[in-house]
DNA sequence: ATAATATACTTAAACGTTAAAGTAACCCTC
DNA sequence: GAGGGTTACTTTAACGTTTAAGTATATTAT
């Protein structure tokens, strides 16, 4: 096969560790050796073995990683080939490989992924799309290496939490829609299992509270399909008091919302204005084009290496840390339709609405 | 740190050897001892260590994986996903590692594709969206390891090709628009320096001859992006005589030429069938929704991985496998249009068009 | 009873690398 | 010219496993 240390020791006629230095450029060999070695390195087309290299020194470099990705996840396929590419690029950058595991296969029911990491001797792992009621919870909690949930908050001495700062994302989303004059908001929230679900929730409920506007009956919960969206859209179609927009929790479901109006022939966004979370590219070409709350999910995914690496460093601890999304703006929201407005809210002063 | 196979040796009085025997359940080993080296083992909570057990064997268990998916790939993010999921689940079903590679990282400069693989003893490496000027192709070429190239066709001992069978792709969205009436058929393709822009032009026309309706100035070079299909469409209509139909070898120039046509006023589909390629999930959702060919991506991905095996275990030494492609119909196209068709046409007896 | 065979282990080497400790040769310094 | 320091190596052990070969004991066949 590949030659090793040996063979080039060998043909040098020196010793083994002599090579090993030379390749490794330590000061304690001349430079005269060290370019004969790099030379035979070469003639023999020799390759460095990670594998024992990564056994005598009991460092592996690598992070597992696991992305839950069905249907009802917290994210789509957009966001996860990015997550995934943010991950990739900050770890090979600092010299750590990826290995991924699927989370479809059974792989899954004989070793918990923590066991799995462990076998690899993996130095951290990152998880994303975990659900609440995941099974394995308990030993993520307890792991011994550092670990990096994206969206999910895990408690923990050795889990970072790496995430989008959800309650700056439902402000910029709702402050949009008062400032169109919207007074009668509606949600549509993910399953209850998601982290950001709740998160999203509160900050919904806490925003409507402080302008006395909130109302638990125009909460309504999916599962973030879009499927889900548009049943919710259904229901709030039933309602006898309209709201005028929609706050989704995911674009996905504001996309099958918006196809519960387009079907029941709704003028969008003039009959209801809607805005998702989550900036995938369908909403671009969708008609009218989806005015959403952008993630940073490659910052998302570079992060959740960086924390476990200062964690193997011990340097800055920090456990935490939060992207700043951003609105973008495009058409399926407007501003109130004073037509339509009921007697409740007809005096309110607000007429000078941007848009 | 965590036990090995010594720890445990040592508790039970007995080699190290047979510890590791009792662990994989050979034959001469008794019961009795197995029942007791396994319940130390999980008394000590011990971890096999597959690093060790990797450089023993001399076996990595390990494929490498690049995925190139910047904008002018041919996939979209959408396939990119799932030929991960698919290359994922069947690796892993065979006991194999997924080491992913960063393509955007500078690691790539430092070092071929092919040196990473080498360093981490990888039994074989899978490219998805690798161009055919990519400047590491030689050394693919002439890999010692296995290797499976997803759409990119690489002439080489050890280089596998899964694709999806372009030319049966373009032949349903030919028989379809044919079938529709449509005898003016434009195409917009991808880049020249992608694998399945070749096949798929070398198809078109084929198919175009033999009909006796090829027109070389209605074939349009894009680059699979968007922003290349709205140029094409332009193009397309600055022509004196317009198609009735264009064929576009990815959904995202096809959704770039909807766009451009939904600009100038062209009612879409009675103005102007379009038909796309690859099944993004995009397509569901612009108006008119798009008609397309579906690709297997995950198919793809599990194959990939399947030939690799197969080349390991030097069975069926099969070097190419190509997926169905089917056609998902929507609305992007239409009849012909008969008060449209000029003159050249209109003689053409097929009036009974399906939809 | 003896030899052949099977059973259930142990011993020892190996995989390719690194790192700690050792050593020989040389250069200074006073 | 003996002692101290530096330079440039070598020797040895180790990382955690597996495997081939060896061995002692028990079992069976003749």
């Amino acid at each position: 096969m590949s030659s090793n240390i040996k063979d080039i020791a060998r043909k040098l006629g020196i010793s083994a560790a002599a090579v090993s230095k030379a390749l490794n450029n330590r000061k304690d060999i001349s430079e005269k050796l060290k370019r004969k070695v790099r030379e035979t390195a070469r003639e023999l087309d020799y390759t460095p073995n990670s594998i024992a290299k990564r056994l005598v020194t009991n460092k592996s470099n690598t992070i597992g990683v696991f992305v839950f990705s069905r249907q009802e996840s917290t994210f789509s396929k957009d966001l996860g080939l990015q997550f995934l590419g943010g991950i990739l690029e900050e770890a090979n950058t600092n010299n750590y490989d990826i290995v991924l595991f699927s989370t479809d296969s059974d792989l899954l029911n004989e070793k918990s992924y923590i066991e799995l990491c462990k076998e690899r001797r993996a130095e951290g792992a990152i998880f994303t799309g975990l659900r609440l009621d995941d099974p394995h919870i308990k030993k993520i909690k307890n792991s011994t290496f550092p670990i990096s949930v994206i969206d999910t908050y895990i408690e923990g001495e050795n889990v970072n939490f790496v995430s989008t700062d959800n309650k700056l994302g439902v402000q910029l989303a709702l402050d949009y829609l008062w400032g169109l004059g919207h007074r009668r908001i509606a949600m549509i929230n993910g399953h209850r299992n998601a982290q950001v679900s709740r998160e999203r929730l509160n900050a919904y409920q806490n925003y409507l509270e402080e302008k006395e506007i909130y109302d638990e009956r125009l909460v309504f919960t999916g599962d973030f399909t879009e499927d889900s969206g548009y049943q919710c859209a259904e229901k709030i179609m039933k309602l006898k008091k309209l709201p005028s927009a929609i706050f989704a929790a995911s674009d996905l479901m504001a996309l099958g919302a918006m196809k519960a109006f387009k079907e029941s022939s709704f003028k969008l966004p003039e009959d209801m204005s809607i805005i998702g979370f989550d900036n995938i590219s369908t909403g671009e070409y969708i008609e009218p084009r989806l005015t959403t709350i952008g993630q940073d999910a490659v910052g998302m995914g570079k992060w959740s290496v960086r924390l476990i690496l200062n964690k193997l460093k011990k340097e800055e601890l920090q456990k935490k840390y939060l992207l700043k999304p951003k609105l973008i703006i495009r058409d399926s929201c407007s501003s109130v339709n004073i037509n339509k407005l009921d007697g409740e809210f007809k005096e309110t002063p607000e007429s000078k609405f941007k848009k």
